[in-house]
DNA sequence: CTTTGTGCAAATTCTTTGCACCAAA
DNA sequence: TTTGGTGCAAAGAATTTGCACAAAG
């Protein structure tokens, strides 16, 4: 693993679930996937390592849902939707990609962009 | 105040905080500097009003900041910048604007574009 | 041995809910 | 006199913290 993080049985598992699932799991999702196959796994450790992995810009934290965290291991410029019916994130690439540059302000050092989009996705509205 | 909200002492004054103070506070800050001038107040009442305030569109909750909701009066398109040391929240007005049209997904109906920008404000990094 | 990681339990913080009382139409 | 608003106390939910034990270098 790059980003001068030692690895980790627990480390290991949470990252490749990021990898492998491109959903912005909870912590509680991450927590629940893996515990089966790491039952000594506990919700602290997740913190810990998310939190890790975001200090270290492994991972990026999407702050799009108000009740919980969001992780996604894609750290590209790409935006987000969020439904507000069924709660799902989903990647939005290629819309504005000109907005996702790190603009120079005169009062402000940036090193993040975020853009969230909020509405109801496909599958909520015919339901 | 149209958006067919009734108004109420505690409700006037909670929008007339808001347009006099385009500094995004949070429901805390909002309680703290109306108690004096109406010493009944409940924070209850403060989020009951902000939520009511949302869901009729009175008002915009900004996720930009997750360990609170910060609530914008000004309800037009501008992004906003949020400084990781002090956690202050400001305006961005007129950079790309274009990213601030909803877009046509197919998959997705967009009702709200959200833009934030994270960094160390200027006076942070000066200490 | 010394540093780092893990995980339990407890604490903290933000927000919502249930319910009784008050105010307005 | 019925509907809607307020506010207290309690509940709920997400995250952090303190600490002891385990693992790794």
């Amino acid at each position: 693993m790059r980003f001068s993080i030692r690895p980790s049985v627990q480390r290991t598992a949470i990252m490749e679930y990021l990898m492998n699932h491109k959903t912005h799991p909870t912590v509680e999702e991450i927590y629940m996937a893996l515990n089966p196959s790491i039952p000594t796994l506990s919700k602290t450790t997740v913190y810990n390592t998310l939190n890790l992995f975001t200090e270290k810009g492994a991972v990026q934290v999407l702050t799009i849902d108000d009740k919980n965290a969001r992780y996604d291991a894609n750290v590209s410029n790409h935006g987000h939707f969020y439904c507000r019916s069924c709660g799902k994130v989903y990647d939005i690439f290629n819309v504005n990609p000109e907005a996702y540059q790190i603009p120079h302000f005169e009062d402000f050092k940036v090193d993040t962009v975020e853009i969230s989009y909020y509405g109801i996705c496909k599958a909520c509205k015919g339901s």
